[in-house]
DNA sequence: TTGTATGCGTTATCAT
DNA sequence: ATGATAACGCATACAA
């Protein structure tokens, strides 16, 4: 509230402890000082409750400890399980979090990583979408989910093998005839591998399959559309279904008990992304799982590493699967 | 990744242009320059592709455009969106969001208030649990659902009425007698008014009525003892139930359906937080909707307001009844 | 081992 | 109106 007496410097301790300022400098960054003088340095600045100005730090040593996470927002559960983890992993390496919730949008993407530059952070980590963004070479940036080039890292889970994962469950589950349901395509990015794993297991199981991808912008009614045109006397042509995301499953749940069918019972759905209710409660649909605290940790490792050592274009961490109810329960459960 | 040349400065735009280093912070920041001056300056700018340096900045005007925001996490569906509506209210004013998850810790809390302090911070915004914490005087803070002191601004929804229009609702829809359960009580904070809120209502409305309040640490399956001691012959005694978070009400509701109970039609259910499935789909259940976006706006407006205005120490902004599928719909729905 | 002096990039106060 | 210079708080190379 009030600013009258501005913070104490380190000028002030020196001062307060009858020590050069140098000394005080050495205490606080605990280089190697006389005790005597470590001592009287030690109790001005408990005294002055003296704080180091970390403006005045990453100044000096161009260094802030600071790292820019750009994402859409923070309440879709991915991302704000995503945001939850890097805050732990950069937090553990004494780093701090600028948040950048970009809705989506295209410039308010290159509006931040802008802002993230002439802010001086130490590093940018970004799940972006704009596919013309501009990212400098001289400052570390990690992707998630989406390739930017062979100088930028990114990390993604494996969604490939998440696709297969979802069809070899289906297989195992008993189903014979099934379906993969998406949305939004136009975007090159790491997570449309789920059609093409989902494929590949579908074909290494011989499981028949089809295909249902919305473009942008296409309502969710057309795949009501499309499901009730392989409805045939109350029975659906299909026996499980794969959905991109736990979000979509919802929805496709919903529809199906509007039609009359019953999940699990007549078809059994998987989704991906491991959503849980409330965040933290029971999984929303049984699902493919991300490990988002593993694609955490590492975007945080490559992007804090030396610039030495090696930095791999592209990495996919594994995926699990995990029942959430709208499966039928086998033995392996 | 290469870090060779370091960052162009104010000095290198200088000679570039060939004018003087005063000139260039002129034309940067808005000031009367000559406009044959100006030109040069701007395409120097350009060409060398100069950003100020905030950290030069703010160690200079003692003003970093920067807020701290601590809260515990950021998956809890209310916490997420505080997040989200937060990190929007402080763009739309060119001010960045450092996010500090405490994760409930007393210590990791002061940890980070003291973090806050020396990164020279502007402000900070807290949702914190730490009976015990201390908040310097000498830096704007506001607090959320927690009033810390007479100097410390707080915002929160009206939890008293939001309690009492969860009773009115309940008799509104025909309960005849209700109950009000509710975990975690040791804490003094403002959600903790929702109970009296709702007896309150309920007194008004002449609704039989009943607490199971749960101590810290005390199981769920409490909840399951109290409510089938209150189960005779397959039939509940009451027909409206008041759940202190939609979370609590998630739980209550699976309770229910275990116990041969229909929600809504055998007993009626209302939480509070206004928590949507997926983040942004339909509410999880009948709720009370806090007004998220609009505390976020409130304590932005608070924290950077100028201190000679007066701060209100407890500022309630008002709650709404949103239907979510637990309720039965009357004519007024 | 301790103290002194310089510079990091900006802004602001001066003369010019 | 423009250019030189000091100061912000800290770290460090260097001198003592």
């Amino acid at each position: 509230m009030k600013k009258a007496n501005p913070a104490p410097t380190m000028k002030d301790v020196a001062k307060e402890a009858g020590v050069a300022l140098g000394t005080v400098s050495k205490v606080v960054n605990g280089l190697p000082v006389g005790d005597a003088y470590r001592i009287r340095v030690e109790a001005a600045i408990e005294k002055l409750d003296y704080q180091v100005n970390s403006y005045a730090q990453g100044l000096k040593a161009n260094k802030t400890y600071t790292v820019a996470v750009l994402i859409p927002n923070s309440y879709t559960p991915f991302f704000s399980h995503l945001i939850y983890q890097l805050n732990m992993a950069l937090l553990k390496r004494r780093y701090r979090m600028l948040l950048c919730c970009t809705d989506y949008a295209p410039n308010t993407e290159q509006e931040y990583i802008n802002m993230a530059r002439q802010n001086k952070v130490d590093g940018i980590i970004g799940l972006t979408y704009d596919p013309n963004l501009v990212v400098d070479e001289d400052i570390p940036f990690v992707t998630i989910d989406r390739y930017l080039g062979p100088n930028i890292p990114c990390v993604a889970s494996d969604n490939f093998a998440g696709g297969q994962l979802a069809a070899e469950k289906l297989a195992d589950l008993g189903c014979r005839s099934v379906a993969f349901l998406r949305v939004g395509s136009s975007l090159t990015n790491e997570p449309n591998k789920r059609r093409a794993g989902f494929e590949n297991g579908c074909l290494a199981r011989h499981l028949n399959y089809t295909m249902k991808i919305l473009e942008d912008g296409e309502s969710f009614d057309e795949f009501e559309i499309f499901l009730r045109s392989h409805l045939h006397d109350g029975r659906l042509d299909f026996d499980g279904l794969f959905c991109v995301t736990d979000r979509l499953a919802y929805f496709i749940i919903e529809m199906l008990e509007r039609m009359g069918l019953r999940v699990p019972e007549d078809v059994q759905v998987i989704g991906f992304d491991g959503v849980r209710n409330f965040g933290d409660c029971d999984y929303a649909c049984s699902t493919i799982v991300q490990p988002v605290s593993e694609i955490a940790e590492l975007c945080v490792q490559l992007l804090l590493q030396d610039d030495s050592s090696m930095k791999p274009p592209l990495v996919c961490l594994p995926v699990r699967y995990a029942y959430g109810g709208t499966t039928r329960e086998n033995s392996r459960q």
